[in-house]
RNA sequence: UCCGAUGUAGCUCAAGUGGUUAGAGUACUCGCCUGAUACGCGAGUGGUUAGUGGUUCGAGUCCACUCAUCGGGACCA
């Protein structure tokens, strides 16, 4: 016996169908089944279960795992190793917040190893949530042996690879610009910079600074700043290339000297009025901004400035390089300022790079050890050799004074002559989100890796990608491959994997680690030579590793560089730690690299994408994915991005549970590409819950109510399909079509299109025309071999959309399967994911027969769409349907048809014009697609001639299939081939068309015919009644019509007709019927009729 | 501000290499309850394809600019 149930319960079945799964082990079975030499690799991008899953999870693991149950269908071998990625600021920072410290606490209030402690507790936080989802939303997923980024193991094949890098030389320690909030001491994230507030408005003293041009005797470039505090940094001032400049005479409205100082020609409008050539200098009066000038004596280009040499503004500290220079740099503008860039390469970071380019030094001094530092130290206040200024604070941390130093150091400049303008200036100011107070851009020690030596290949390899969409891989990563900046991999953090490099204290040596036995033999080695206890820490992370003394070569202490490295590299690495390659598993991990397949959001273009690439490139000179999947964002409804602060996030769980997983990930796969932001609309499950699930649900009960009823068990032979039905030959086709469509769209990444289809057939074929044209079949005559050869045609269809829709929609799939293949055994698959996908029978496909049946649903539809503009009900039969014939082929095709056409739409003929002559009136149109590109320019004029041809010409062209076109004394020989004929109108007829059909209608009701309709409506009436009061379907009744003139010959002439129909064994016709039920008929006819069960 | 993506019916999405009635579903209107399904079926209304300009015989499709939304980077003088 076949299930059957009441209603569809979509949550239910996933309850039902997950409890089977982990009782059958069907995963393992799946995995297993398959042999390991064909395999389909995938790496699990680890999440963190320090967050809970959002909805977003879900759509990005739906994308995951029906692509490995589609590979794993085609016979595969798809093992899937979760893994969880536990290192990082996020859980650093949702530590601190919780015992309420800052970072500066640890290590006093609280030791490091407690500080670790915690934030390995905190890490699995919401596991089980996750372990949860995981299981509910029927993820696959290996999470009995997941790779766990904080492990020993894990951290030493990270180092393994850091150490490959090393030895290749594309480890480097340097200094780059960073975010610094000295008033935390600490370096800043550009995560952490965009947190909400970090950037306020405040108030500065700006400057513009006027360096003396060398040489000359009162030349100057006049550059602006809005921190003062940086200009006894200056090294540089920078111009734009294209940017036009002028040198204008002038006093200084301060000193009242004459210069000639250059700045911008477009900005000159906001410093100086106008030209007077007698000008004073008392006209000129510091409190006003726009001042007059004497006169313009130069314009140039900026690159006409490159390299011209000036002198220190403020020489406290010589640099040990030629500096202060005219630089060209791309990031100047004329928007503010004066059009030329004050350049201090210790506080900006395009300024590093600029001077970097031009080989322009940093303004550096040396700290107690001799080490470079900047002007300003790491508390933010200027060091020594700044003399008037030294050990002032910069900025505003909470110190008291008078006047802040950017104002002292303008009134000194006001005073030398090197000031042109100061004002206050608003403008907004990242600051550090801990402290509220301002951050610098400061110089910090950093180690990194060298990907940008490296991005010629990473780029060649990336071709070899494919990318879903493209346009991600070619742009988005394309891009930020061609620009590549070296990979900046410190963290000055606590919880990571340390780096595993030891130097001694003046940074001559230094020894990079690769494994725990090198690490354990370093040790051996240092304990003999400083006679040191040291063992092996159990733990790799800090504080155990800090501790670790190593000894140089030449004797000297060596000690860990104490920064950690970037959790990116850690999820970068998996390929290679989740074997703890290459300490083990060589050969599994030989087998599983590169992944075949990885998907992950859009975000991660930047960040595993990347990692991932970048690690395997330079360690192994290979790709690390061969295709990549990368799914847009989840938005709600309106396109807006989910949050907690908006209170539009969607809980996953809720939506599982209320909708089902199958529901939810059909809706989102089917809605919009993947990598499309999908604008989450909870309403949209809804939909495909009913529309599809539903109708499949409905068409799979009843197939089982009457499967059970006649007993068929697909115990007989399959009925040869020559056998078969026009109809079941049909959806056969279509079905077997749609297993090729829906194979190639899996195989290319392309899972919307596939569920589309899958929701198409379903839905117009499979449903609405086969199942509800084919009733009659299921339920109606013997169990003969007609019926079977029915029965056997939707239970293919139906076990074959199992397998289709099993990687999307695994639970009800799996249900499907189940319930057919437990009634039938004939698969001995106990799931329909041990099932190997379906392969086309092409011998099965005939094109021909579908498009027949596509003409017989496009004529059954305007008929009905004629009827419904005529009110003419379906109910009432007429005689005939007319249907101008296209080509020679097509009468043929509708032919075997026509019986269908005919009982769809009620009428009693379908008749053939083949000589149109004189009844039709067609409509010619040239076929641009053919004549355009032979016609060209000619094209307009053809159009013009076509259009006007006249019925006589188009009959001509149809004959003689031929037509000589001449423009301009050009002629052109047309075929028929070259033109598009449609039949337009038939006069006197009701007529309607789509695309090349047309259906004329005979809307003639003769007696006879309404005699009929009335009948079909009486049956109608009565089968009412007999349902109202619940009578059973074998009844049999005796029917009382009350008089009336309007039913008479209906009575008269379909009595048989109706009796057959309702069962009834006595018909008969009362004048003076007063009781039973009042029905409406057709022509506002209000009778009684009175049904009774028949007494036999 | 820079880079990228997107913009088609009220909403969610389609429209081979440019080819002439821009299609589905949903919503809405109207009509249909007889043996699977009203969580259904049928028919209809609904579009200046964001805007402007260009290339072309022909543009939703190609190009330029503008606007809007989203994402990423920069926020520095």
């Amino acid at each position: 016996m076949y299930r059957e149930f009441k209603q569809l319960n979509l949550p239910e079945i996933d309850k039902t169908i997950l409890e089977f799964w982990e009782r059958e082990q069907v995963f393992e079975k799946s995995v297993d089944q398959r042999d390991a030499a064909n395999s389909y690799v995938f790496y699990e991008g680890p999440p963190s279960a320090n967050g809970k899953p959002g909805i977003h999870h879900v759509m990005a693991r739906t994308i995951k795992d029906l692509f490995c149950r589609f590979h794993a269908m085609k016979g595969q071998r798809v093992e899937r190793k979760g893994g969880w990625d536990t290192h990082g600021l996020p859980i650093e920072l949702s530590v601190e917040k919780e015992l309420g410290i800052t970072k500066e606490d640890i290590g006093k209030s609280i030791t490091v190893d407690e500080y670790n402690q915690k934030c390995k507790e905190t890490v699995m936080r919401y596991k089980d949530m996750w372990d949860d989802i995981t299981r509910k939303m029927g993820y696959w997923v290996d999470l009995e042996n997941p790779y766990i980024t904080y492990t020993n193991e894990y951290i030493e094949s990270v180092w393994w690879l850091l150490s490959q890098l090393y030895q290749k030389g594309l480890l480097y320690k340097g200094f780059t610009i960073q975010p610094y909030s000295p008033a935390a001491g600490t370096g800043l994230s550009s995560h952490e910079l965009n947190m909400p507030g970090a950037y306020k408005e405040i108030t500065d003293v700006s400057a513009i600074a006027q360096f003396k041009i060398k040489g000359t005797e009162n030349e100057y470039f006049l550059a602006w700043t809005t921190t003062p505090w940086t200009l006894p940094s200056n090294t540089a001032v920078a111009l734009g290339k294209n940017i036009t400049y002028v040198k204008v005479k002038a006093f200084n409205r301060y000193t009242k000297a004459l210069t000639y100082v250059i700045l911008a020609k477009d900005r000159l409008g906001a410093y100086f009025t106008e030209a007077k050539a007698d000008l004073t200098p008392e006209e000129v009066k510091p409190g006003n901004k726009p001042i007059p000038y004497i006169e313009i004596v130069a314009e140039m280009k900026g690159s006409e400035l490159e390299g011209t040499e000036y002198e220190q503004l403020l020489p406290y500290v010589t640099p040990n390089k030629p500096a202060f220079r005219a630089l060209l740099g791309d990031f100047v503008s004329t928007e503010d300022g004066t059009g030329i860039v004050h350049i201090a390469p210790t506080f900006g970071a395009d300024d590093f790079k600029v001077a970097q380019k031009y080989d322009i030094p940093p303004l550096m001094v040396e700290d107690e050890y001799g080490n470079p530092m900047p002007l300003v130290d790491k508390k933010g206040q200027f060091v020594k050799e700044v003399s008037d200024f030294a050990g002032r604070y910069v900025k505003d941390y909470g110190q008291e004074e008078e006047r802040s130093v950017d104002s002292d150091i303008v009134i000194k400049l006001k005073t030398e002559n090197k000031l042109f303008h100061s004002e206050r200036y608003l403008h907004s100011y990242p600051h550090c989100w801990r402290t509220d107070r301002p951050v610098l851009y400061y110089p910090l020690d950093s180690w990194f890796v060298r990907a940008s030596s490296m991005k010629d290949r990473m780029f060649e390899l990336n071709q070899t990608i494919n990318w879903q969409p493209k346009s991600t891989g070619e742009g988005r990563f394309g891009k930020w491959l061609e620009n590549l900046q070296d990979w900046n991999l410190s963290r000055s953090r606590y919880w990571g994997v340390p780096l595993p490099i030891w130097r001694t204290e003046d940074g001559e040596q230094e020894l990079c680690i690769s494994s725990m036995e090198q690490l354990q033999q370093e040790i051996d080695k240092a304990n003999a030579a400083l006679g040191l206890q040291q063992t092996l820490p159990k733990d790799l992370h800090r504080p155990y590793i800090d501790g670790v003394v190593l000894v140089s070569d030449d004797g000297q202490e060596m000690k860990r560089e104490l920064d950690l490295i970037d959790v990116w590299f850690d999820s970068g690495s998996m390929p290679y730690a989740q074997w703890h390659y290459p300490f083990e598993n060589k050969d599994k991990f030989e087998q599983k690299f590169p992944a075949d397949f990885i998907a992950e959001g859009v975000d991660q273009t930047r960040g595993w994408f990347y990692t991932l690439h970048a690690i395997a490139t330079m360690v192994f000179d290979s790709v690390a994915f061969k295709n990549v999947v990368s799914n847009g964002l989840v938005q709600d409804k309106h396109g807006r991005k989910m949050s907690k602060r908006l209170g539009n996030a969607v809980e996953p769980f809720e939506t599982l549970a209320t909708y089902g997983a199958d529901a939810t990930r059909w809706y989102m796969m089917s809605n919009s590409d993947p990598w499309e932001n999908l604008k989450f609309d909870i309403e949209g499950i809804g939909e495909v819950q009913r529309k599809f699930f539903g109708t499949l649900y409905n068409t799979y009960s009843f197939f089982a109510l009457y499967a059970n009823i006649d007993g068929f068990k697909y115990e007989q032979t399959d009925v040869p399909l020559g056998d078969r039905q026009e109809i079941d030959r049909w959806i056969i086709s279509q079905l077997n079509s749609l297993i090729e469509e829906v194979d190639a769209a899996y195989a290319e990444y392309d899972v919307t299109t596939a569920t589309r289809k899958v929701m198409n057939f379903v839905n117009d074929h499979l449903s609405n025309w086969y199942v509800r044209l084919c009733r009659r079949r299921f339920w109606k005559g013997e169990y003969t071999a007609d019926k079977i050869a029915a029965y056997q045609t939707l239970y293919q269809c139906l076990n074959t959309v199992s397998k289709l829709m099993a990687p999307v929609a695994p639970f009800f799939a799996d249900w499907l399967y189940g319930n057919l293949n437990t009634a039938t055994q004939k698969e001995s698959n106990i799931s329909v994911h041990l099932a190997d996908f379906p392969k086309a029978d092409s011998s099965a496909i005939d094109k021909k027969l579908e498009q027949r049946m596509n003409y017989a649903q496009r004529i059954s539809s305007l008929v009905l769409s004629i009827r419904k503009a005529e009110k003419i009900r379906v109910r009432q039969p007429l005689q005939r349907a007319l249907l101008p014939i296209l080509d020679a082929s097509f009468q043929e095709q509708v032919e075997e048809v026509k019986d269908l056409i005919l009982a769809e739409v009620n009428i009693k003929d379908l008749e053939y014009i083949t000589d149109t002559s004189g009844i039709v009136t067609k409509k010619i149109k040239p076929n641009f697609r053919t004549l355009g590109r032979r016609l060209g320019k000619q094209m307009k004029n053809a159009v013009q001639i076509i259009n006007g041809l006249g019925q006589e010409d188009i009959n001509q062209i149809e004959q003689s299939n031929q037509y000589t076109l001449s423009i301009n004394g050009d002629t052109y020989d047309l075929t028929l081939e070259d033109f598009e004929i449609i039949t337009e109108d038939i006069p006197g007829w009701q007529v309607a068309n789509d695309g090349a059909l047309t259906v004329a209608l005979d809307v003639n009701i003769s007696e006879d015919l309404e005699a009929e309709g009335m009948a079909r409506d009486l049956v109608n009436r009565i089968q009412n009644i007999r349902k109202d009061k619940d009578f059973e379907v074998t009844d049999k009744i005796e029917v009382l019509v009350e008089q009336h003139s309007g039913v008479e010959s209906a009575i008269e002439q379909f009595g048989s007709y109706i009796k057959d129909e309702t069962l009834a064994v006595e018909l008969t016709s009362s004048a003076e019927l007063t009781e039973g039920e009042v029905v409406e008929l057709p022509g506002d006819i209000k009778l009684h009729i009175k049904v009774q069960k028949a007494n036999l």
